[in-house]
RNA sequence: GCGAUCGUAGCUCAGUUGGUUAGAGCACCUGGUUGUGGUCCAGGGGGUCGAGGGUUCGAAUCCCUCCGGUCGCCCCA
């Protein structure tokens, strides 16, 4: 390979984070991490690596064929983390004879897929991962003490979405339950060994049409009443905020079976969510660990993929030889939700992201105001203030000012080699003679800088 | 893994039926207008035309292969 414009390209599906590019990277990451604080999460992280029997031993052969994997030498087959969950419990089933419970985590890892690269699916991509695990109240096996996780899981999503400008207008979160999926397709006449299958069909039924549903459905031993039965289940579409009757009425199943959905309800309702809500038995979500309620937030329009997606998995944590635990999570991937934003014009510019200097520092030219701007620069750093200053060798006062203004200053500070600094208010023009050893004293009282100011 | 489509400067594009050393605007850089963000002036860097091969006297242009982008399929973390 020595082709030099391969070497000038990133691996495909791979992304370069230029200046622009990284700080609405960390516009999202940080709402992402601000969010997920204040719900009392807390961020953890993980190896880039596992060992590729991490995911081999619950995924199907169709996902551990999209793993990148990394052999070195004679050591076990390594895998980039193709999703976090596995680590999730690996790491909490090595300690959770001592961890505080109920576990609230977070983490923003990288993950990837060697696929095919398409609109909203990276091979290398940012998701945010939430997750509760544990009882949320005393120790029962009560099936509705749960929904107070689920709904916190739920309710910390949505607030993320509100974060950004979104609102239940643009984004709706769709739930339903594998368990009661599961109990209306067998009503419906499918029988257990089809039941994988036909929850596959139901994910699909929007997007193949309902003559080849039909004919799927058909091919799933249905007979022509069955699948319009089946089509009916794939289309109930209940708003949480309707009466709870109207959802219970249009899956006809009975309340013992719907007991956690009608508990998450009223969790819901009292975080004042049910708004963004609405019950969608078509939502099936492919990963087998699941085990309850499933969800997946969509931009209403159904132009994009999901924005996150996630679930109840009571299993898996067991499965990494810990304990027996009941968790809920969601992911969220940085691509979908970034073109979401997009679309509705919510991404601010990136240089409306990048950091401000408070202080953009020019010698004026006089004396030996170059040299001065060296200490001076130093000092104000020392401070703790971002300062900048210019390496031209211009000496035309209003191309330093542009240049200043050019990567957004507060204050343009011209150095004038008398000892004294003109400080020029970039914002209103204003400007002041000030001494040069007050400069730092005289920027960190008036630049508004708070000790946060670089992390939004 | 399969299919469609695209690829000329950082960006948006021009480049005649194949015909000299491949262009424009914006952006960027340097300086000037002899100290205030604008305007203006002068100058500059940057592309082996995605890469490699073929046809031809001659290829950005025609053909093949590969690499990427985009959009689908499969699958979805």
């Amino acid at each position: 390979m020595a082709d030099k414009a391969h070497l000038l390209q990133a691996p495909k599906g791979m992304r370069d984070f230029y200046p622009a590019d990284m700080a609405v990277r960390r516009h999202i990451e940080s709402a992402w991490r601000r969010v997920a604080t204040r719900h009392g999460f807390e961020e953890i992280e993980g190896p880039t690596f596992e060992h590729l029997d991490l995911y081999t031993r619950k995924s199907g052969e169709a996902i551990v064929s999209e793993i990148f994997r990394i052999q070195h030498r004679g050591d076990a087959e390594l895998a980039l983390r193709p999703e976090f969950t596995p680590t999730l419990a690996r790491m909490i089933a090595a300690r959770a004879a001592t961890l505080p419970q109920p576990i609230k985590w977070f983490a923003i890892p990288l993950h990837y897929r060697a696929e095919r690269p398409q609109r909203g699916r990276l091979r290398e991509h940012i998701q945010w991962n939430v997750d509760f695990v544990g009882r949320p109240g005393a120790s029962d096996d009560d099936r509705r003490g749960l929904a107070v996780a689920d709904a916190e899981v739920i309710g910390c999503m949505i607030d993320l979405l509100r974060e950004l400008g979104l609102t239940e207008q643009i984004v709706r979160i769709k739930i339903s339950h594998r368990e009661v999926a599961a109990s209306l397709l067998r009503s419906v006449g499918v029988t257990d060994d089809r039941l994988g299958d036909a929850f596959a069909l139901l994910d699909r039924r929007d997007k193949i049409g309902p003559d080849e549903f039909a004919k799927q459905a058909t091919a799933l031993g249905l007979d022509s009443a069955q699948v319009v039965r089946l089509d009916g289940v794939a289309q109930i579409r209940v708003g949480a905020d309707q009466p709870w009757d109207a959802f219970r009425e249009a899956i006809g199943v009975d309340d013992e079976t719907i007991v956690e959905l009608r508990a998450l309800r009223d969790q819901l309702d009292r975080a004042g969510l049910l708004a963004w809500c609405e019950w969608d038995m078509g939502i099936v979500r492919g990963l087998a660990y699941y085990t309850g309620i499933v969800f997946e937030a969509y931009e209403v329009t159904g132009a994009e993929r999901a924005i996150a997606g996630g679930g109840r998995y009571d299993g898996l944590i067991e499965l990494f030889n810990g304990p027996s635990m009941p968790a809920c999570g969601f992911g969220m991937g940085d691509v979908v939700l970034s073109l979401v934003l997009q679309e509705h014009d919510l991404l601010p510019d990136a240089d409306q992201l990048m950091p401000r200097p408070d202080v953009f520092v020019v010698p004026s030219g006089k004396d030996d105001a170059d040299q001065r701007v060296i200490s001076l620069v130093a000092s104000l750093r020392s401070a703790g203030l971002h300062a900048r200053r210019t390496y031209r060798t211009t000496r035309n006062i209003g191309k330093l000012l542009k240049e200043a203004a050019a990567c957004r200053a507060r204050y343009a500070a011209i150095v004038e080699g008398d000892g004294s600094v003109t400080l020029k208010n970039l914002a209103t023009g204003e400007q002041e003679t000030v001494k040069e050893t007050d400069l730092p004293t005289a920027m960190a009282s008036r630049a508004g800088r708070r000790p946060d100011a670089g992390e939004s």
